[in-house]
DNA sequence: CAGAGTTGCATCATCAATGTTGCATGTTCT
DNA sequence: AGAACATGCAACATTGATGATGCAACTCTG
């Protein structure tokens, strides 16, 4: 390989950088837009994304792929099998949304298809399973609460976190897991308000 | 109009009624779904839901106008201005969620362009927003909550109830209203822990 | 400068979904 | 049975997105 290559492939790399991040912008306000619009948006021919990228679904599966990784390195930075319940939860929340804030289409997506996204993304969902198992034994949640609900409404608040978009992502983390542990109300609970 | 013409018509609504519903059943698995599909599953040939519906986005179009009174109805018969505060929210949620379960495609459409449902979209948002406040002021929520957020967390709270399927609206309805005041932790949050 | 590589542009082929129409065949009511 | 209407079927036109290709121009690097 040639300090020509070298050069010109990184030159190639930068456009393949920006058309996936062009289509996760054009892709998040809109799923159905045309590879026309993410071309545009990239600021190349519509033809030069055909050349790296042979098919509409190898874009999106390499932006799966990309969002997949980035992902599970964010889960893996917070140590959520070592660190206490709570700090792991926290951080997991605030590295998640530092990813999705900028790849929440590609993240959406990253269920599909591809046999390696399916494994890391699985692994992660492994390892989720695991904290909240270990927060429920710690005592952070509550000794009957159902893991698999407290998981749903821990992704949704991330999504609606992210969505929400004001704030930076360790404001927003703070937000979804009081959110999540004490909910929005001052009551005991339907079972024994006031 | 003459009797014949009312049986006939009334063979119509149904062919209506069931292209309606085949369409929520498919497109709330497959948003992309094809109008071949559609009429597959609702057992009719392709060319008689064309008649029906000028076009696709005529027929989401009166999916969503359907969704959207059913949705305004769930909303009215719960009286969220006159109940109190939290029978008023758990009866909205119980209702909105039988909704939700039968129409949850078309509801998610009934943002479009129709100014007819949006108007009444805009109505009913605001009884929600109000039914907030008031749970605020009576204390059902901590004053210091921020209504848009927690709105939000109603919104997909709701709506992952809906996606998990399990149980009936009520018992939906309970863990919704229970998850959305108190979370699923025990401690009182990050600010003030154990 | 020469060469390798990349891009833009124009163009073409393909394809799937959409929307239309004519006709024969029911179905329901009178 | 006859009128009125709805449906299925087959065929067709249209359209928009996708994907491929040849060529000229450009930009690096050596």
């Amino acid at each position: 390989m040639t300090g020509a290559t070298r050069a010109l492939r990184s030159d190639a790399e930068r456009t393949v950088r920006q058309i996936l991040e062009a289509a996760e912008r054009v892709l998040s306000r809109n799923p159905a837009a045309t590879m026309e619009q993410i071309a545009e948006e990239a600021g190349v021919a519509r033809t030069t994304v055909h050349r790296r990228f042979a098919s509409r679904d190898a874009l999106v599966g390499a932006m799966a792929a990309w969002a997949t990784r980035r992902f599970a390195d964010a889960v893996e930075a917070a140590h959520p099998e070592t660190a206490p319940p709570l700090v792991a939860l926290y951080q997991v929340t605030a590295n998640v949304l530092r990813v999705k804030l900028d790849w929440g289409f590609a993240m959406s997506r990253a269920l599909t298809a591809d046999p390696e996204a399916a494994r890391v993304h699985a692994e992660v969902e492994e390892k989720c399973e695991r904290m909240f198992r270990a927060a429920r034994e710690a005592g952070l949640l509550r000794p009957d609460a159902d893991l698999g609900w407290a998981r749903r409404v821990y992704y949704a608040l991330i999504h609606e976190a992210a969505q929400s978009g004001d704030g930076d992502a360790d404001a927003l983390a703070t937000r979804v897991v009081d959110t999540l542990l004490r909910g929005v109300g001052t009551t005991q609970g339907l079972t024994a308000p006031r």
